[in-house]
This record gives C-alpha cells, sequence and structure tokens, in this order.
DNA sequence: TATTCCATGCAATGGAAGTGCATTATAAAG
DNA sequence: CTTTATAATGCACTTCCATTGCATGGAATA
C-alpha cells in the first residue's frame, strides 16, 4: 500500500501520519493473520517497543485496528475492515487460531450468530474464537 | 462440601487428595464465579502461589476445572460440570464476563451455537465469551 | 523400618503490558 | 524565517502474572 494511501487513511482516522505510523500500518495492511506486538518489533530492525504499543493504541482508540485475544494470552492485532471509528468498533466477526502454526486471523465474512442469554443478562460484547486447524495447514498436511 | 465427597472426586479422577487439594476444590466449588490464581490466593491466609497453581494445572489435566481466557488477561478457573476426563473437556458453554462487578461466570446452561467456517478449516474447540451486564448489577441498578 | 515417590515451599526467571519523563520532531503562529 | 506550542518518540523503569528449578517434607509402599 502506498504512503500516500495510508497517509490518507491516518488523516481520515485523525492520526497524524508519522513515518513510523506509516510503516506500521503498512506491516499490518500486508499481513494475512493477526500479529502481536512482540511479532511487529521483530519486523523492525530497531523500533523502540514503546513506540509501537504507543502506535498500536492510537490505531486502536481510533477505530484503525482491533485487539484480539486469541486465549494465547498475547493480544494479537488487525486492521478493522468495516467503518470503525473512535466511538464504536463495528466488524464483529470470527477468529480463528490455529494449533499448528498458530496464527490467529480473521475471519471477516463469517459472523458471530445471535446468543441467546440467561433472562436479566445484557451483552454488550462478543467474542467468538474458533481453534483448530487452519486451511493452510490443513492443505499442506496432505 | 464435606471432605469426603471431595476424596472421592478426586480419587475417581485420579489425584492424591491432600489437605490444600481438598480445600482448593471446595473453595472452586462454593464460588458462584470463576476465579484466578490470584483470587484464590487471597482466600487462603498463607499458601504458596507455585502449590496453588500446580494444584489448578493438576486439576485442569485431570479434568476436574477448565481454564476460562475471558479477555481480561487474567486465566480463570471454573469445576468441569460434564464428565471431563485426563482425555478431553466435554463442557463447551458459553462464558459471561461482566464488564460492572468484572465477574466471569459460567453459562452451562447455554451452550454454543453450531459455527460455519470456510472450506478446509477443521474446528477442534470454540471459545464464546459475552461481555456485558450480569443479572445481579443489572439487577442491583433499578 | 527403609525406600520411593509425590507434594510443597521458596527463590528466581521470563514475558508482556503499562507508565514517567526527558528529548525531538512537527505544525501553527507571529 | 523564527518562535512557540503540541504531539511523538526513546529510554528506563515498574508491575503483574505465569512458570520453572531445586531442596525439603510427608505420605504410601515394600
Ligand atoms: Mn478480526
Ligand atoms: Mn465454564
Ligand atoms: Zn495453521
Ligand atoms: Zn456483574
Amino acid at each position: 500500500m502506498s504512503n500516500k494511501a495510508v497517509e490518507n487513511i491516518l488523516n481520515d482516522k485523525n492520526i497524524r501520519p508519522t513515518a513510523m505510523r506509516i510503516l506500521v500500518y503498512q506491516t499490518l495492511s500486508s499481513s494475512e493473520t493477526a500479529i502481536s506486538l512482540t511479532d511487529l518489533e521483530n519486523n523492525f530492525e530497531s523500533a523502540d517497543r514503546t513506540t509501537l504499543y504507543r502506535t498500536i493504541k492510537t490505531f486502536e482508540n481510533q477505530g484503525v485496528v482491533h485487539a484480539i485475544e486469541d486465549g494465547t494470552g498475547i493480544t494479537k492485532y488487525a486492521l478493522c475492515h468495516a467503518f470503525c471509528n473512535e466511538e464504536k468498533h463495528k466488524d464483529l466477526h470470527l477468529h480463528f487460531h490455529c494449533t499448528i502454526c498458530e496464527e490467529t486471523s480473521c475471519l471477516t465474512d463469517y459472523s458471530i450468530p445471535k446468543i441467546r442469554l440467561p433472562k436479566d443478562y445484557i451483552a454488550q460484547d462478543v467474542d467468538l474464537i474458533v481453534k483448530g486447524i487452519c486451511q493452510r495447514c490443513n492443505s499442506s498436511a496432505l
């Protein structure tokens, strides 16, 4: 994704498009799967973890990325696909964690089924994470 | 729950019923909600965290408790209700995390809906966490 | 009783998230 | 262009939880 394109996206989200932020966005954009802060850190020769941390947090607050708790205890991040903003993250979709390659990915086309709850419970948010074998690992296992 | 009863349960699961283990089981058994290792630690005057940790891990391996990742980053544990064993945990149910009291609970009567997956994906396990307001907090907010 | 095995306790490590503060870059104002 | 204000960055440090190594104690078995 071109620098100019990323700059526009960040500007639209009220994020000042610094060099670092553009690079982080491009890293996220080119990744098939969700990435952790440590993954991100390892993608750069010399980048301070704190800066990456705060970059991701800014992205999260402005609706550019969403955090994924995949049950490993390590938070992963992925770009939002729907029209998220600082008010609300709107892309409720299924997340998949592969037990072989240990990659976590967004299945953005697979929405979360309606959940039935006991009386007097109010649902605000739903996290659905499926663990198993991803298509790539399944194919290569032939 | 009586000591004798707990002893029988632990024996059935091939766990030597030590004093500590019986106490931990009773704590879990008397709790309405899932508890973290730190919660457990605070429930005892002087208990070593490591012992509690290994007790919980033993329970988990033998199908006595199941771990719950509620998205807070702190693992919670609750007794298994179904017939779990060292082979497989069988109680797939909904978990609820209240954003007010911050308690996590098992909704054992609420099973997880059938999940549709893309071709070539294999599901082995499903974690469904609903976040919102629990019945207790909802009632007391009147 | 002697032996073996397992549970326990203490100390230490590791990983990840998060914060305080000084410095540097960017943008706006003069 | 220079000054000033604001925001981003980098470094050091802290905290919290999970996890392990090792020595010790206690129960079960021979
Ligand atoms: Mn996603
Ligand atoms: Mn449960
Ligand atoms: Zn995979
Ligand atoms: Zn509540």
